[in-house]
DNA sequence: AAGAGCAACCGTCCACAAAA
DNA sequence: TTTTGTGGACGGTTGCTCTT
């Protein structure tokens, strides 16, 4: 009973306050001084406000920036703001009220090109796997601060995929030199024991051309589409083509980089112009943590990167174009993005009970 | 009004460590 | 020895802003 006295209290006071937003006339970029007994709605209002509000929210199979999208809006009401016709790149996003929100379906939290702000609001909103959202959780900066046992950074490099007239691209006429200098003329087809994620050697690694050759035949293949927040399997199923293509009977894929480690090749699939390129730049000369072949140390430019540009039809995936380059000559043809050059992000790993 | 540029945002997997 | 948890990679699309 006293619960109970206390909790509709609380959400007493949070519809007294979401009143008097709606009164003042105030958008959410409008600043509030932290505290203001009329307009600031304390963290244990807003949690409790959202939870009753948003919880069964139906957000269906929506892109996941879309459903972020939705979820803004819905809050804007909820809390008695006029819905902006876009959301701006504030930081935080709602300004006034000094929160961010993460639609989440995993536990796998991710702060991007930011500091954790301690005294900032984080508005956690739990999707199901029903695309249902289930409950919202607000918590200040410092708490989160303190699941992040780490601290430590992931980067990303981007660069811009152009189409040209061709269908199929040979960027790169030759190997780097010093994978050239390794490699024998006549070197043997992929043998049906070898598994894609072995480690290279000098006597089976094929030209850049021969793999052109081979992998040119992808284009126009189709696969079914998995779904928008699926991506991570899509790829995997033109992983699989391109093992097949270049001979290995088994398909194998160990997550680590590069993705055929055996052919020192990187596969990667596109539907849209932003390709994502991971820790390291492609045209990095850092040493790859593999053997050297012919005591030649293998470097990230040294590695030859398939680039698949595919259009999603009708729930098809249909590869349309094909690019075959060294890392070296990457972004000679591929234009890296100047703005940031490299984004990094905080992870942050929610317990499995942080919900509950 | 349309397009280009960009980075923000969210998704998934796997090796290894720790616990059972 | 098996199971569970954690850290840190990899994956890639879309909305916002600025320019034309």
């Amino acid at each position: 009973m006293r619960i109970e006295n206390q909790h509709n209290a609380i959400l007493e006071n949070a519809q007294r306050l979401t009143k008097n937003i709606s009164k003042s006339g105030l958008s959410i970029y409008d600043e509030i001084p932290i505290g203001d007994p009329d307009l600031w709605i304390p963290s244990q209002e807003l949690e409790l406000l959202l939870n009753e509000e948003l919880s069964g929210l139906e957000l269906g199979s929506l892109p996941i920036r879309t459903r972020s999208k939705v979820v803004k809006t819905k809050i804007c009401e909820v809390l008695g703001y006029p819905v902006p016709s876009s959301f701006k790149k504030t930081k935080p996003r709602f300004l006034g009220q000094n929160f961010d929100t993460y639609t989440q379906k995993s536990n796998n939290l991710q702060i991007w090109n930011e500091e954790i702000s301690s005294s900032r609001r984080y508005v956690l909103i739990r999707v199901s796997s029903e695309n249902i959202i289930t409950k919202v959780k607000v918590v200040t900066g410092d708490m989160l601060a303190s699941l992040d046992n780490t601290g430590t950074l992931t980067q990303k490099y981007q660069a811009r995929l152009i189409l040209g007239n061709e269908v199929s691209e040979l960027v790169s006429e030759n190997n780097t030199q010093n994978l050239d200098s390794v490699m024998v003329a006549e070197a043997k087809t992929p043998y049906y024991t070898t598994n894609p994620t072995d480690y290279p050697t000098a006597g089976t690694l094929l030209s850049i051309e021969t793999i052109f050759e081979k992998l040119k035949a992808i284009v126009g293949k189709s696969f079914p589409d998995l779904g928008s927040d699926q991506e991570r399997n899509r790829g995997a199923e033109l992983h699989r083509l391109v093992c097949q293509h270049l001979g290995y009977s088994n398909y194998k894929d160990d997550g680590r980089f590069p993705d055929v480690k055996h052919q020192l090749l990187e596969v990667k699939l596109q539907t849209s112009p932003t390709i994502d390129l991971g820790l390291f730049s492609p045209d990095s000369k850092d040493i790859l943590d593999i053997p050297a072949i012919n005591g030649r140390q293998i470097r990230h430019c040294d590695v030859r990167y398939a680039i698949f540009f595919a259009e999603i039809i009708e729930g098809m995936v249909r590869i349309t174009h094909f690019f075959l380059t060294t890392g070296e000559d990457f972004f000679k043809r591929f234009p890296q993005f100047q703005g940031k050059v490299l984004n990094s992000k905080l992870q942050i790993p929610l317990k499995k009970d942080f919900f509950d």
